[in-house]
DNA sequence: ATGCCAAATGTAATTTGA
């Protein structure tokens, strides 16, 4: 089984390219994020075309996530308990929620796709919300790992974090920004205080996930390391493979984002090499 | 080798991204 997360900066603008790559790749579940639009906005025919059903959430033009998956999903859920919203105050005083988390289960595997807020500067109020929302999103796993004793769990999506200084060509373009500021590399490392084992780093996988378009930042190679797959030890446990698809970077209408895959020994109904019993 | 910013909105210029 295999599952991968891309941050694909417009479904609509690439749904082609996407779905060529999950054909090629033979994935099973993609989680996306920054669609870009609404479900009903969502080219959905060409996903369906392949065999891929759909879970979409999108509010408007910014952010927006979803799956798509040739494996039935359930337990569909739209961000996460007390997730901090952020923008003009609504009228009973709250903040208005963004899509930028949305949860599934698949084969008995719980996963999420994330699409982490920027941040923006360091004394911006999105900075705040991009800490607030991540320390929220901690403690809401730690509270379903709680509740959901030795169920495999994983986290997947664009953290808009680089953890360590090798996951920026250089630091000293960084110095002052967002990404890698010490507050941040906190609120990932929380996650792995918790337990939970970054699946590609853990493997000895390294190289970007992002390349900005300007600058020839590709050719390059002056990239980021943002996208992330943090699984539960019993999710780690059933990886037998990890990849950071780069290729997917090149060529004509690229995301600026890479996807990063997982293989898991898991046997689903799609599989060809089912052992017959006579 | 990769290739010199892109997408949505809306129809010009702004917002967002990182």
């Amino acid at each position: 089984m295999r599952v991968a997360t891309w941050n694909v900066n417009s479904v609509r603008a690439r749904s082609a390219r996407i779905v060529d790559w999950l054909v090629r790749e033979d994935v099973d579940v993609l989680g996306m994020q920054e669609i870009k639009c609404k479900p009903e906005q969502f080219p959905r025919e060409v996903f369906e075309e392949a065999g891929y059903e759909l879970e979409i959430h999108g509010l408007n033009q910014w952010n927006g996530v979803a799956f798509a998956s040739r494996l039935p999903m359930s337990e569909v859920t739209v961000g996460f308990d007390e997730m901090p919203g952020f923008g003009k105050e609504l009228e009973d005083a709250t903040l208005p929620l963004e899509a930028r988390a949305l949860g599934i289960t698949v084969e008995d595997i719980r996963l999420w796709s994330l699409y982490v807020p920027n941040g923006r500067e360091l004394t911006h109020p999105h900075y705040t919300y991009k800490l607030a929302w991540l320390e929220r999103l901690r403690a809401a796993t730690a509270a379903w790992r709680a509740s959901n004793p030795g169920a495999p769990l994983a986290l997947m999506g664009d953290f808009n974090i680089a953890p360590r200084d090798i996951d920026v060509w250089d630091m000293a373009v960084f110095d002052g920004a967002t990404h890698v500021s010490a507050p941040e590399r906190a609120a990932f490392q929380a996650f792995l205080d918790d337990g939970l084992v970054d699946i590609t780093r853990d493997r000895g996988i390294e190289g970007y996930t992002y390349w900005d378009y300007q600058q020839l930042r590709f050719p390059k190679n002056e990239g980021m390391r943002i996208d992330f797959i943090l699984g539960t030890p019993e999710f780690d446990e059933l990886v037998v493979d990890a990849s950071i698809h780069r290729d997917e970077r090149k060529g004509e209408a690229p995301s600026d984002h890479v996807p990063v895959m997982v293989e898991l020994d898991v046997a689903t109904s799609l599989d060809d090499d089912v052992p017959m019993i006579f």
